[in-house]
DNA sequence: CGAAAATAAGTGCATATGCATCTATCTGTC
DNA sequence: GACAGATAGATGCATATGCACTTATTTTCG
């Protein structure tokens, strides 16, 4: 009989569990956010503005807060800026920095995805049970606050 | 303890924790394995191809085990084709269907990137504490396989 | 003050994903 | 055996992400 020299058959891999499962529950909110115009992402992206009220952050606080790399967060706000959903103005006091704004139009279109959003979230819940969807947000909020950059 | 008890503004989006979860984590293993010229998803699909061993998946297959669309396997596959770690063949049974194999180089390569893949996943257990760890993997588990599509 | 170091973004490139649509093949039915 | 409908994939398009590099400012320090 051959050897495996690779891991453990059974291992699960942690990476590709969140991957798979971020994939599954991506597909149902994107579908019940279509009628709205916004992908998951980009409700994602408008819902962390607004949570922060009138206090416009610049690119790189808002990548921070959305885990994302400050690049990253560049070429999503490109079609969010196209259609006039966000506004991208450079800092008075800081000629380097750009402050993100979500515009009235945004505020909108927000709003009514807000609707779609509710009833993924519901769904969600009721397919997961409440205490494991509560119980996953926690763990999921270790896991994207951890610090695995670290070197050991 | 009594802090947060806003259902609304405190209200964490699922689909979004998971996304920016799977973000953070998907960077650590990124970085451990790009020495071996793999991505995660990449390793992830290696991994089951090869976890599948001598019985060459179709595509189809091989998507609903990835939890992936079929048509996002197909574009994912194309590097691993072009540099040639997997092979595809038309089925001898069904000339519709393709089967993936994953050549000589490919399991090779593999091999190699699963020790890097072994070290991203103890760097994990290690920041994340192995049992709140474990408890994640059966949660994304229990998600990626419920039925999120169903009606309501 | 002036140059080096640090910081905030923008660009081009490559991979990741899914949708709508199109082609090829297979199956069940009459 | 002929066909309508079901299946398995392939393509082009749009968004999602991060890296290496480059540009523009701001800070730090000698």
């Amino acid at each position: 009989m051959k050897q495996d020299q690779t891991p453990q058959a059974g291992e699960i891999c942690n990476c590709g569990a969140l991957r798979r499962a971020t994939r599954h529950v991506s597909l149902m909110y994107d579908r019940l956010l279509a009628g709205s115009g916004l992908t998951s992402g980009q409700y994602s992206i408008l819902r962390e503005i607004r949570r922060r009220g009138k206090s416009s952050p610049i690119l790189g606080e808002l990548a921070e807060a959305m885990v994302m790399d400050r690049t990253a967060l560049t070429h999503t706000l490109k079609p969010l800026e196209r259609d006039g959903l966000v506004e991208l103005k450079p800092d008075p006091d800081d000629g380097r920095a750009r402050r993100v704004r979500i515009t009235a139009k945004g505020l909108k279109i927000h709003a009514a995805a807000s609707e779609s959003w509710r009833k993924a979230q519901q769904k969600f819940d009721r397919m997961i049970g409440q205490p494991d969807a509560a119980a996953l947000r926690a763990l999921l909020r270790i896991v994207a606050t951890s610090d695995l950059g670290a070197a050991q």
